[in-house]
DNA sequence: TTGCTCCTCACGTCACGTGAGGTGGC
DNA sequence: TTGCTCCTCACGTCACGTGAGGTGGC
């Protein structure tokens, strides 16, 4: 007695959907049809069904089974390629687990770049997102630094001032913050040499690297931190002309504006 | 300056089409348009995508994603949920590759069953089909068996002749080798005391295995050996009145037909 | 008649990729 | 005008799953 379509399933131990989706691919032979339509499963049909359903639990994609031919040949080029796939794979999510591991370990949100885990807790969110962003502008050996710069070196009353500085902070306010901020910047650009020129580890180019740069703290600081910034980088670089042009301006401004 | 879709999916390591495709999915929110409609990317799309690219190379399907808020938040049960599957995924992967390691060594067909690799080389193509069949209707101790005598007893030269035996071989010949069987098989049946009984094996009932093998069994040998196979069986099992029968039914079939 | 099986489309899933067909910018 | 970019559908991939809608068997 032939077997129906669900029996012959069951007997491979999978579905009928999959039965007739191998039909359709023609890697299982449609079997003669009783009057009323019905498919009469023989032993064939079962040998080879299982020949798919085997190589497919394998992980073989059917398209592949179906140039393997009946596969009951030896150990074929299909399955080194298979295993060296499967090889690949796995090493590919140990790798994922082992990131994993270290966002637990640190409890660090998962969107930064590897390493950043450990000091992830002194960070304010413009920091992740600051640093989400250089790490694809710059390379490796950069994003080291920056690493060691957060987990090694505290964060001042003065970075904190910063840090909460609104829009509306006036003048001597600014100033002075520049001036508290100067000399961590400067300490900065001593120890870490390419700083000075931040293109030289930003392997799209310092044009690019700048653009992003740029764009990126444009957008995460208000236009009183933006000030304070410009100040304490032209104290530490000792671009006092430029300082005193920056002056010039704002008195200008505040003239206009009274 | 805003980026484009192309300079934001470079910027991200990512293409212009995921992009859009997180954007169908509501991942990332559309930006604003030129008036030509180009759209214009800003940091706080970047810093989303960044995030979104993150997870999603983590393995964390786009869904989960969607839901998972801005995720910069501490490791999220979805994180654990993944590390788990990853797990799993990984474990599953090893067992595969632990059976192509013994297909490999083997030099077996892929489609056996596990464990009878190292015996592959000397079974018949029937013997294959017929261990595929079996492994879906007995368990695991009776395949355990089949896999013992396999491989422990050789096969003798009645067997041999048993497999070549073609539909013509005439009737002296059919009986001396049912004779001939008959001793291996009655030691099979004092050594593995369940082959009296095989549905005592099958998981899915006694009736279903006796169909199964049945069916299986007469598709794979010829009229001849089926003959064999009776006669060695009721040698074996003692059953002389029923051999008195089938000679008696050939001696009629004989007669009709000369 | 009821409930169950079998059949054949056709569409859905997942994370995009691959054109097609049209427009804008230089 | 040419070549390049951007845009929006619409369909393809992979291995089936999920109905829909209809028929046969008891």
């Amino acid at each position: 007695m032939p077997w129906s379509t669900r029996e012959l399933a069951e007997l491979a131990g999978t579905t009928v959907k999959a039965v007739r989706h191998y039909h359709k691919l023609d890697l299982l032979e449609e079997p003669e049809r009783k009057e009323n339509g019905y498919k009469q499963y023989e032993v064939s049909h079962l040998v080879r069904l299982l020949q798919i359903t085997r190589l497919a639990d394998l992980g073989v994609p059917l398209g592949r089974i179906a140039t393997m031919g009946n596969a009951d040949d030896n150990p074929d080029e299909a399955l080194r390629v298979l295993d060296a796939e499967l090889e690949g794979t796995i090493a590919r999510l140990q790798r994922i687990r082992g990131e994993l591991a270290l966002i637990f370990e640190n409890r660090s949100p998962a969107s930064l770049p590897a390493g950043f885990g450990p000091v992830a807790s002194t960070m304010t969110e413009t920091d992740r997102s600051l640093i989400m962003i250089y790490s694809r502008v710059f390379d490796d050996s950069a994003m080291q630094d920056m690493q060691e710069i957060m987990s090694e070196i505290p964060a001042t009353e003065a970075d904190k001032e910063f840090e909460a500085l609104t829009l509306d902070a006036d003048r001597a306010t600014r100033r002075q913050l520049g001036e508290s901020l100067a000399p961590g910047l400067a300490d900065l650009l001593t120890k870490y040499e390419w700083m000075r020129d931040p293109g030289s580890k930003a392997p799209r180019g310092a044009a690019f690297a700048q653009g992003t740069m740029g764009e990126a703290i444009r957008a995460l600081y208000n236009q009183a931190q933006l000030e304070v910034l410009y100040r304490a980088h032209l104290i530490s670089t000792g671009a006092h002309d430029q300082l005193t042009e920056l002056e010039a301006a704002l008195d200008a401004q505040e003239r206009t504006a009274s």
